[in-house]
DNA sequence: TTGAAAGCGATACCAT
DNA sequence: ATGGTATCGCTTTCAA
């Protein structure tokens, strides 16, 4: 569909000029003189002249668009990045384009391929879960295009990094756990050969030992789609609720896995905290509403976007010039509410 | 940026062939060779030759893209609708670019601009709550853009029309709470320029005039900015508790109404259901879990998207056909919970 | 300061 | 069946 009003040309032709000349004129070049500036800006206006951003894009090489790669849309934590990000992107004039994986490797093939057919500018990608290294990126930014991971981060490319303090988060919400006296704490998580999913790990394991407590390892539980499945957070649980010493608490690595944990202990019938208490990483933004109020880990999730795309936009606009890749790691704060004290009534 | 690897050019030097044959075997063509058409597709797969999709768009005046204007997307409901339209757009090869107004006409003007600029192929709109008219639609209806509502409706367009029983589920809604005995029952919505707000106003008004009864006025409250901002949701309800005769049950519009209103309630010591009944609609995936459970009027915004995308695409794929606009009114679904009944616990 | 012309990559009409 | 060429709308180098 087009949608133009005039062209260039229908200018040119109309004030007796040169293609050449009215677009030096609309681009406020300076080699121009006043009066036919003026015409040409007039002229413009009138007819509502709009830029083909299309034919723009094919020319210079550059579209002005920014590719987006997440793995689902509706989802609290993703859904302020996303707002992070179109907050920098439009103040700087740059379209997002947001494509979403569902956790599938091929999914996730299939944007990129998409995405870069229509030449963006540059990439922000979170990967799938079934992502393990970054082969089907390498030709992408081979050929130059900036890219910026946030969120799940996968390792083997020199660019910039935004993600949570997983490790500093999974340790304080396994230390208040096991302040408030739990010893039994099963975690449930994305498959490990995220890097997310070990360095939460690590801050599980680094609070027990701190605490100069053994972990049973049959506690920590993988889901392969990282929670996207309802089915398998349920089988997890149902693994660690039939072991002859069941957990006595859930530490939850997403709100997926939050929510699909909070809902098996309500229908199963196990009172929080009574019976288990819960708390997970998750950014539902009213989980006081819950009942009982939940205990999050909260990532800040709007200024991750946010600075995933100040990173993005900035390497794409110095494109020349060399640069080190950072790693930006943003604290997590720790709610407690309800759903972890037993003393505590709602 | 280009990621391009190798242009139509290339290969047409490469095996001494004309562009216009290489691209007519790319194309697959009939009115060609069979040893030509293999030793281009051939060269073309060994060289990871990828078309260049700006310039298909800019030759053939089309882009395969679906603009997609709505709000506001971490918001439960139009979440879903996104999967949902996503869901056939991909199917069909169609990529969505989702843009949000944040309820500002402003930015919905300039969201247009910019996705027309780009040539998109069809525009999926709901908008936003200050918008009145579709003024600012009619140039683009003009000049062909196939346009399909959602949602967030607004006459005068003869374009398809995707929407929720409004009507209807007020009026259920209303009905529910008169039958269980609440007679002050108090409407927060959004504004009454919006055909949404009417129908739901409508479902209400009927509700009361089934029953025989009357309508305070000063319990219905429009909120401006359709409950984004939190403030204008407190204020509201700040006004109807300090009424000589406050509220008994209070009907929310929307999930960020019903959710400002529950925390509001909630912060304000009022007791769910004891001392006022809350209900609303609202697509929050897990309403049972709060507490206490929510009654809720769930639409189905997946099918909401799923239709309005079908709608379009078949409008883009058909332009030269005349049409006859469709107005698609979805049943919504009543969830009585806890929230809406002082009988039950939890 | 302005214009002519080439070219971005792909397509399609008109020839042959 | 294949090739030449103009074109989509815009930008930019080179000349004037």
């Amino acid at each position: 569909m087009n949608i133009q009003s005039i062209t260039i040309k229908d200018i040119a032709k109309a004030l007796n000029l040169s293609y050449s000349t009215v677009s030096r004129a609309l681009k406020g070049s300076y080699q121009i003189s006043e009066p036919v500036r003026e015409k040409v800006l007039a002229y413009a206006r009138e007819h509502k002249y709009r830029p083909n951003l299309l034919a723009q894009s094919l020319k210079n090489k550059n579209s002005r668009c920014i590719g987006l790669v997440l793995c689902t849309i509706p989802n609290s934590f993703l859904g302020e990045v996303i707002n992070g990000i179109e907050s920098v992107a439009s103040s700087k004039g740059y379209l997002v384009i947001i494509t979403q994986t569902n956790e599938s490797l091929e999914n996730e093939k299939k944007a990129l391929d998409h995405l870069t057919m229509r030449a963006i500018d540059g990439l922000l990608i979170s990967v799938s879960t079934e992502t393990r290294d970054v082969k089907h990126l390498e030709p992408y930014h081979e050929r130059g295009l900036p890219i910026v991971f946030f969120d799940r981060i996968c390792e083997g490319l020199p660019t910039h990094i935004v993600q949570s303090d997983n490790e500093g988060g999974a340790f304080e919400l396994t230390k208040h756990l096991l302040d408030q006296g739990y010893r039994r704490i099963a975690h449930i998580t994305s498959p490990t050969h995220l890097a997310m999913t070990q360095e939460r790990l690590t801050g599980y394991r680094r609070a027990y030992k701190e605490a100069g407590l053994a972990i049973d390892e049959t506690l920590l539980k993988q889901c392969a789609h990282g929670g996207a499945i309802v089915a398998e957070v349920e089988q997890a649980l149902d693994a660690l609720f039939t072991l002859p010493q069941p957990p006595d608490a859930i530490l939850a690595a997403s709100d997926r896995m939050t929510q699909s944990s909070f809902q098996y202990l309500r229908r199963t019938g196990k009172k929080i905290p009574e019976d288990i208490v819960l708390a997970g990483f998750s950014n539902f933004n009213a989980p006081e509403l819950f009942s009982p109020a939940l205990t999050t880990m909260v990532q800040d999730a709007f200024e991750m976007g946010k600075r995933a795309a100040i990173l993005l936009i900035e390497r794409i606009e110095n494109k020349h010039k060399s640069f080190t890749p950072e790693k930006i790691v943003l604290p997590v704060q720790l709610h407690v509410r309800a759903s972890t004290q037993q003393n505590i009534t709602q």
